[in-house]
DNA sequence: GAAACTTACATGCATGCGCATTGGATGTCA
DNA sequence: TGACATCCAATGCGCATGCATGTAAGTTTC
């Protein structure tokens, strides 16, 4: 009876371990290999395209750290390269000086939208 | 129509991700806090209780790398690890001077033993 | 049977990650 | 107002990973 139960769940991990692996392999391949995005950076560049629609252009670290499966550290860094490659600017908030702004450019906007179109293929195989 | 096809594409992604993420975050700090394994040493040890079961008690690595997600170098240094903490073997194969069987040490048997429930427990509670 | 190729595993190297710490800015409370 | 806790982000550090390569052993082809 337990051991059933016990056979379900370790299926079921193996089954979103096999998913997982397979769909984020390919992922971080052709993002990176196509348009030279890790996929952490496109998360990243996915996400504050989505709040500079609502949310004036801006989304905090603290925001995005909510919004991803990634240390503050990993996240810190992340950003440093999208800044590097000009996809992305900080710049520290006028009210909270210990915060930053995060606004992503037009650069970083041209090239989401190319990759975007990598990404939802790849979803779509594994998934659809 | 294609719009909603990629909701839901999204939208399994990201369920996916958050159970990979959360499971297996716990997992490695289950195992390491409790048992002193990372998640790939105690996955090669699972994988060889499970082969010295039947295979008579090596498994090479080839077979190793075939059942893990995890690349041939990465699963090498893994063995390293857990040849130096003497939960695990080598040795070269007679017939194939290539090849390494791998066998599980006692030490190793009582460790996989003590930390399976752990590793248990953890799946139950993100999948029953 | 020698040369070319393939296979098994290890290792150098670069990278991305998390943890712990730091530094600076804000808040709180007496 | 001054001391202390809290918060945000960056950075030092160690580690596991993947890719590319090296080395040794086996296979194929002529």
């Amino acid at each position: 009876m337990e051991a059933v139960v016990d056979e379900g769940v370790c299926t079921k991990w193996s089954e979103t371990l096999r998913v997982y692996h397979n769909t984020s392999c390919e992922l971080e391949n052709e993002l990176q290999d196509g348009h030279d995005l890790g996929l952490s950076e496109f998360e990243v560049l996915k996400i504050l395209s989505r709040s500079c629609l609502k949310g004036g252009g801006k989304a905090k670290m603290k925001e995005l750290e909510g919004e991803m499966y990634l240390s503050q550290s990993a996240l810190s860094r992340t950003v440093t390269r999208l800044e590097k490659d000009g996809l992305v600017t900080r710049a520290t908030c006028d009210f909270d000086r210990r915060a930053n702004f995060l606004m992503i450019t037009p650069a970083g906007v041209d090239r989401f939208e190319a990759a975007e179109p990598t990404y939802r293929a790849v979803l779509v195989r594994h998934f659809a």
